[in-house]
DNA sequence: AACTAACGCTACGATACCGTATCGTAGCAT
DNA sequence: ATGCTACGATACGGTATCGTAGCGTTAGTT
């Protein structure tokens, strides 16, 4: 008996199709938020019958998920070899996801929609822990070199740097500069105690 | 000529059937988000006839607006006499709007809403800059105490503080414990400067 | 070249809304 | 008691969606 490989069934036009759809309802959320991602302004922006997004998906629900997914950025987290740098590096990178699209639009309308769907609930817990790690790592590092002290917590230090990004992008609306950033970072390092010897 | 008061149109009916809807608008907004808000799911639940929302409002918008206007809660700020104290009973504060209903149910939807419907941008633009204001009080006083500089920015203390409070209601969804509470605040003390003389 | 799977198109049925119109009723004021 | 005003009930017309069905067409596959 032939092994049947979990994969290929990779006709082109179906991989088109897809693509297609998801670029379609990506440039919808961004541009007009969840409520104008329907299936019909998917269909009609994408060149693809409404018919075959039903081929590909169970439901609006399904799509709109994947779509989300298809631009849900992976977190940089380069070593610098001090905690300044690395810090500063993760904070302007979350800056220009905060402000560039296809991330900026989206995120907003995530939260909101995380609220009552738990599907995307999952999606934003995964993409809010993805983001806290590398300040985790970067905690460990200046740790480990004798930067900061070893009590310190990282999940604080992350909640210190992020909350402030965050909180420009979606209540106070105010522009995230380079000056408010390297000002948010400096303000965290004076938070945290030299290690004790 | 009578003076024609501009108050005093006060049939009772007209308040009650206000209050009534205003009531309805509410409940649904908290426990269903913005999508369930409907203006028939509204005339249902107020037991209040559709045509009369409409009597006394132009279109479903003003509706909402009027009900979120009427829960929007204002901000309190007493003068403990330490800056400390200042920013804990501010926090503390917060962290009740953000966890009880109405108000805990209600901001992840205005944050999305806000993006599209320039009407409620308003509303959270005026609900987050009177949150930040008893912050500005308190270091304003705290500078004049001499607690710290004169050269301390208010608003990067607003920030530092309401951001992590707020990234965990919103983004993280991690339970706004009065331990963290006590340790933000403790945090946003560290720093700040000594006034220098 | 023939077969097959994916696709496009059009048309539906089913809801769910919005906002308006009509008309009769009930409550308030005087 | 009488008039005015708000209200309730119902019914609309109009849109916008969702998700499905039928059927012919196109493009890969072999």
């Amino acid at each position: 008996m032939v092994e049947q490989v979990s994969t290929d069934p990779v006709d082109p036009r179906v991989t088109r199709s897809r693509r297609l759809i998801i670029e379609a309802a990506v440039a919808l959320l961004v541009e007009r938020g969840f409520g104008a991602a329907t299936v019909e302004a998917i269909s009609a922006r994408s060149g693809v019958a409404k018919t075959t997004i039903y081929r590909h998906w169970p439901d609006k629900e399904a799509v709109l998920r994947s779509a989300v997914e298809s631009i849900v950025p992976t977190a940089t987290a380069p070593d610098t070899g001090r905690l300044r740098g690395d810090l500063t590096h993760f904070a302007e990178d979350l800056a220009r996801i905060l402000t560039t699209p296809p991330t900026s639009a989206l995120i907003p309308g995530l939260v909101a929609a995380a609220e009552h769907d738990p599907g995307l609930g999952l999606l934003l817990a995964e993409f809010t822990a993805g983001r806290r790690r590398p300040v985790h790592d970067a905690v460990a590092r200046a740790v480990e070199r004798g930067e900061i002290s070893a009590g310190t917590d990282p999940e604080a230090v992350a909640e210190l740097l992020l909350g402030p990004l965050f909180y420009r992008r979606l209540l106070s609306r105010m522009p995230l500069t380079t000056e408010m950033i390297g000002r948010t970072v400096e303000a965290v390092e004076r938070t945290l105690a030299r290690p004790s010897r």
